[in-house]
DNA sequence: GTTTTTGCAAAGTATTTGCAAATGG
DNA sequence: CCATTTGCAAATACTTTGCAAAAAC
């Protein structure tokens, strides 16, 4: 994989991740896009997104239950994650600079970025029932 | 799942990971064991992990490249992931209480815990080979 | 024409689960 | 005894991959 070449699957799936604000998995992608261009294979989905991670054009987010979600807000900010439907929210970035630079005191390494994830109940959960702590749903 | 019964394999389980410093896969807990119980399956050494998981006495990491880890610490602390051989290094606190407040600001939801993991470059990995920038190992 | 990308299906990992037997209280 | 936990194996979920055909340049 040396030169990349344009292709019109990589574009929309770009697309589909510019217009949203919320995290999809592959799969929720892979649906809204089959809509528009019912040939395209997860595969596919999989694959550009990616490659769209590793050339920093989105983020991949690892999820401790459940598919890995995918953020097309690469600009600083940082995650939300509720403890009863499993939504991720995106919060306002904090200082992630000074962060950095607290954190590189004395590291040996080289320390180029950071995110930050809060958890808790989401306004929408702990309006609705404050007392259910059922586990994990799989949603935005 | 009502009352918690003693189990010798739970209690194993929690010992290595009390015992050890890296952040193990349920695998490498499992292998582990066997040597000293090896009957032990890994379908148990997953429920247990999970389940002591939610009782808040180790925390799960989640991983965008391979298994999730498990971290025996549960004090305050930070994530540093290298980019190179994706080794899991503890990083000291850094003033959580502060970003919790902060992100509170505003929010109409709980609030009850952050996470922080910072990227980069570890120090052996930067020390052998600066420009090695091969994909994702899986390790300690 | 050569290289990259795709769709499809199959393979690979990681993790969970059903169930009968074993263990704990 | 009754409830929980285990081992085992099978099932599930998620993600990657091989390959021939299609698209890009």
């Amino acid at each position: 994989m040396a030169e990349l070449k344009y292709s019109r699957q990589r574009n929309i799936i770009r697309e589909n991740l510019a217009s949203r604000r919320d995290h999809p998995t592959a799969d929720m992608v892979y649906s809204d896009l089959r809509k528009i261009s019912p040939r395209i294979s997860l595969g596919t989905v999989y694959r550009n997104l990616n490659l769209l991670a590793e050339l920093g054009e989105i983020r991949k987010i690892p999820s401790t239950n459940g598919a890995d979600r995918f953020d097309g807000n690469t600009a600083p900010h940082n995650h939300f994650l509720c403890r009863t439907c499993g939504t991720i929210l995106d919060l306002a970035p904090v200082q992630n600079e000074q962060l950095l630079s607290f954190a590189r005191n004395g590291f040996e390494g080289v320390i180029d970025d950071c995110s930050i994830s809060f958890f808790g109940i989401c306004p929408s959960c702990s309006a609705s029932d404050p007392s259910d702590h059922s586990r994990l749903a799989h949603e935005a």
